[in-house]
RNA sequence: GGUUCCGUAGCUCAGCUGGAUAGAGCAACAGCCUUCUAAGCUGUAGGUCGAAGGUUCGAAUCCUUCCGGAAUCACCA
C-alpha cells in the first residue's frame, strides 16, 4: 500500500512538469500535517513552488489543489489559505489504512531478515565498585530501548556489556574488605553483593582520607601525603600482585566480583534489560597495544624520548592523545582501540553504538580519529549515543558525597507508590496478591522508564526525589491505563466478526487513524536518530487522542452494529500499537489496572 | 582559556532538515462519574522561545556576537 504522502508528492511533481514544464525535486514538495484549527489532513506549502508557477501563492495553491483532486481519488477536497494548500484525504483512504494495519502481522515493525545488517550496542558498562544509580538507569534503559528500536527496523542486534572489573579502584574495595570486613559475605549480612562491595569502597576512601589528614597534620604536604599514605601503597601493591596472577589476590578478586555480579544481575532483571555478550576489562585491557605499536611502525603515531606513544590530532582541531605510557602500559583509549578492532574482526558490524554519558564526548571523538589514522576503514561505523546527566536539585550526583539515587531503592519506591495509588483508587479489589504484585511492578517500572525515556537523550534532565515521579498526565501509567481500558472493552465485547466494516468516520476516529498511519514512520525516525524519546512522545499523543475518542464516543453501545464493530477493531489496533510501541521502550502494559 | 552540548509557561518537557495564531503535563482555578475503568475528559489562567544583530516572502528553528549553565581538554578510568 502506497502512503498518501508519497502519492501526493509524486503527483505534485507530475503536475509541475505538466502544467509549468518545471522539474522540481521531492525536497521542494513540502508536505506537513495540517494544524488543528484548519480543515484538512495534509498541507502543502506552496511558497517554494512559486517561482516555477509564476503566479500568486493563492493561485498556485488553487491550481495544484484542483490538479490533485482530479488526479487522486484519495483527495476528497481542498482549501487554500494564503500559501497553504490544505488537503482533505478521503474516508476511503483511511479505511484502507485500517484494513491494511489489520492484515499486517506486526504493523510498524520490520522483522530482521536473513541478510539483516548487524548492529552492536554496548551499554551499561558498570564499575564493580559502584552499585547502580539513577545515572546507570538512564544508560541501561536507553541501551535496551535503542536495541529494541533497531531490531524493529529490521536489524540484527547484539547487546554487549563491558564490565570494568580491574584496576586500582577494585583493589581498594578488596583491601578494605580484608582489613575491616571480618569475613562478611552477602549471605552473612544479607546484603546485596554489589552494595556490600560498594560499602567497602567507601570505607577505603574514609580510612584513606583519615590517614592523609594525619600525615598532613604531622607537617607533610598534601600531595606527598596522598601519595604515601599506607593504604594507597598497599592498594598499589595489591594491583601488582593481581597483575602477577597472585593466587590469593585473584581468589579474593573473583569472590568479590562474584558477589557484585549477583547483585547486578538482580538489578538488571528488575530493570528488564539483558545482554547477549559480556566483556570484562580484565580480559581486554591488554588489547590495542599491538595495534598502537604497528601504527608507530607505519609512522602514523609518534614516540617521545621517554618511550610514551602519542597520536597527533592537532591537524584535526584536537589535541595530542597519549596511547601508551612511558612504561609501556596502556590507557583507556588503547583498550577501546583494541576491543573495537576485536569486535569488527569477529562480526560483520554495520554500526557499533556506544551508550555512554556525554562526559566522554571528547573520548569518542578522539577514538574515531585515531582509528582512522591507524587505517581502519570502519572508523566511521562507531556511533556514540551520548546522553546527558541526571541531575538532582542540588546538582550532580556524587557517590562520595552520598548524593546518589540508588537504582534498587528508586525501583522499590516506584513500585510502592504504584501499590499505594492503586489501593487508594481501589482498582484491583478482588485480585490475588500475586496478580497484584505483577501489576504494581509493571506500573511502577512503567512510570520510571517513561519518565527517563521521554526526554531527549542528549539533554541533561532533572530528578527531584522530593517530588515523586508522576502517575498522571504525560506519564507511563497514563499510556498503560489507556491500554488497560482498551483491553477491558475488548473483554466485554466478547466474540466479534473479524471482517472490518467500512463506515463513515467521525473526527476523533480520523484523528486517531492518522496517528496509526504515522506509527511506522515514527519507528523509523527513532532508529535513524537513535532516540527512544521519539517513540515515547508518539505513544503519549496516541493515547491522548484515543482517550478523547473514548470519552466522546461509546464503543460497545454504538447504535449502528457496523460502527460498533468498526470501533472494536479500531480499539484493538490502537491497543496493539500501544503494546508494541511501549515494548520498544521496554515498558510492559497491564491487562487491567 | 580552547572545544562540544544545553537555555522554550512558576516547575518538568515537546516542537528545531525554516512555514499559519509556539504545544503538552504538573502545580492553580472552574466543570464532567445512573452510561465501555475519572490513573480519564473539558475549560480558564500562565510565553519579549536567554539577549542583540543578520539571512529570508517567512526564524523558537539557520548564521554571527554576547550572557547564563553543563561537560571535557590527565602518563585517571
Amino acid at each position: 500500500m502506497q502512503r498518501i504522502e508519497e502519492l501526493l508528492t509524486g503527483t505534485v511533481i507530475k503536475g509541475a512538469a505538466q502544467r509549468w514544464q518545471a522539474d522540481i525535486s521531492r525536497e521542494q514538495v513540502q508536505l506537513q500535517k495540517t494544524k488543528k484549527d484548519f480543515e484538512g489532513d495534509l498541507t502543502l506549502v506552496v511558497f517554494p513552488l512559486m517561482r516555477h508557477a509564476r503566479k500568486s501563492p493563492e493561485e498556485t495553491a488553487r491550481e495544484l489543489g484542483t490538479w490533485l483532486e482530479s488526479e487522486l481519488s484519495e483527495v476528497s477536497s481542498f482549501n487554500v489559505i494564503k500559501g497553504f494548500l490544505n488537503i482533505v484525504i478521503s474516508t476511503a483512504y483511511w479505511q484502507q489504512v485500517i484494513a491494511h494495519v489489520a492484515e499486517e502481522k506486526n504493523y510498524g515493525l520490520t522483522e530482521p531478515g536473513p541478510g539483516a545488517p548487524l548492529m552492536m550496542v554496548e551499554y551499561s558498562s558498570p564499575n564493580t565498585n559502584k552499585p547502580l544509580h539513577l545515572g546507570h538507569i538512564r544508560n541501561n534503559l536507553l541501551g535496551y530501548s535503542i536495541s529494541r528500536i533497531l531490531e524493529a527496523n529490521g536489524n540484527k542486534v547484539i547487546k554487549v556489556n563491558l564490565v570494568n572489573d580491574r584496576g586500582i579502584h577494585i583493589c581498594k574495595s578488596m583491601l578494605a574488605w580484608q582489613k575491616y570486613g571480618n569475613g562478611e559475605t552477602p549471605e552473612s549480612s544479607r546484603k546485596k553483593g554489589d552494595k556490600l562491595v560498594g560499602d567497602y569502597y567507601v570505607k577505603f576512601d574514609q580510612e584513606y582520607k583519615k590517614q592523609v589528614r594525619e600525615l598532613t597534620e604531622g607537617g607533610m604536604d598534601r600531595k606527598k601525603a596522598e601519595e604515601t599514605a599506607p593504604l594507597i601503597r598497599e592498594a598499589r601493591e595489591m594491583l601488582l600482585k593481581w597483575e602477577a596472577d597472585d593466587p590469593e589476590v585473584r581468589h579474593l578478586w573473583e569472590t568479590m566480583n562474584g558477589w557484585v555480579y549477583d547483585g547486578f544481575d538482580t538489578t538488571y532483571q528488575r530493570m528488564g534489560v539483558s545482554f547477549d555478550k559480556m566483556y570484562y576489562e580484565s580480559e581486554t585491557y591488554k588489547l590495542g597495544r599491538e595495534l598502537v605499536r604497528e601504527g608507530l611502525k607505519k609512522g602514523v603515531l609518534e614516540q617521545e624520548e621517554d618511550g610514551s606513544v602519542w597520536a597527533d590530532l592537532t591537524d584535526r582541531k584536537l589535541d595530542r592523545k597519549l596511547l601508551l605510557r612511558s612504561d609501556g602500559t596502556s590507557v583507556y583509549m588503547t583498550q577501546d582501540i583494541g576491543t573495537a578492532h576485536q569486535r569488527f574482526s569477529e562480526y560483520p558490524i554495520e554500526e557499533h553504538i556506544y551508550v555512554v554519558g556525554n562526559e566522554q564526548n571528547y573520548h569518542f571523538q578522539v577514538l574515531a580519529h585515531v582509528l582512522d589514522k591507524l587505517g581502519f576503514e570502519w572508523y566511521d561505523k562507531l556511533y556514540h549515543l551520548s546522553y546527558g546527566m541526571v541531575e538532582l536539585p542540588e546538582g550532580k550526583m556524587k557517590s562520595r558525597e552520598g548524593t546518589v539515587v540508588d537504582a534498587d531503592d528508586l525501583m522499590d519506591e516506584m513500585i510502592r507508590t504504584a501499590r499505594q495509588m492503586s489501593d487508594e483508587l481501589g482498582k484491583l479489589e478482588g485480585y490475588g496478591e500475586e496478580e497484584k504484585q505483577v501489576i504494581y511492578r509493571q506500573i511502577g517500572m512503567g512510570a520510571l522508564k517513561y519518565f527517563i525515556l521521554k526526554v531527549d537523550p542528549k539533554k541533561n534532565m532533572l530528578f527531584d526525589p522530593k517530588e515523586s515521579i508522576d502517575f498522571n498526565g504525560n506519564t507511563g501509567p497514563f499510556i498503560q491505563y489507556t491500554y488497560a481500558r482498551i483491553r477491558s472493552v475488548l473483554r466485554s465485547a466478547g466474540e466479534y466478526d473479524s471482517v472490518i466494516p467500512r463506515v463513515d468516520l467521525n473526527e476523533k476516529e480520523t484523528d486517531v487513524i492518522r496517528l496509526v498511519h504515522d506509527f511506522p514512520v515514527t519507528v523509523g525516525t527513532a532508529a535513524r536518530e537513535h532516540n527512544p524519546s521519539v517513540i515515547a512522545n508518539f505513544m503519549y499523543d496516541l493515547a491522548k487522542e484515543f482517550n478523547q475518542f473514548y470519552h466522546d464516543h461509546s464503543i460497545l453501545s454504538a447504535e449502528d452494529p457496523d460502527i460498533r464493530l468498526f470501533r472494536i477493531h479500531l480499539s484493538r489496533i490502537i491497543g496493539d500499537i500501544i503494546e508494541r510501541g511501549m515494548g520498544l521502550l521496554g515498558i510492559e502494559v497491564p491487562e487491567r489496572m
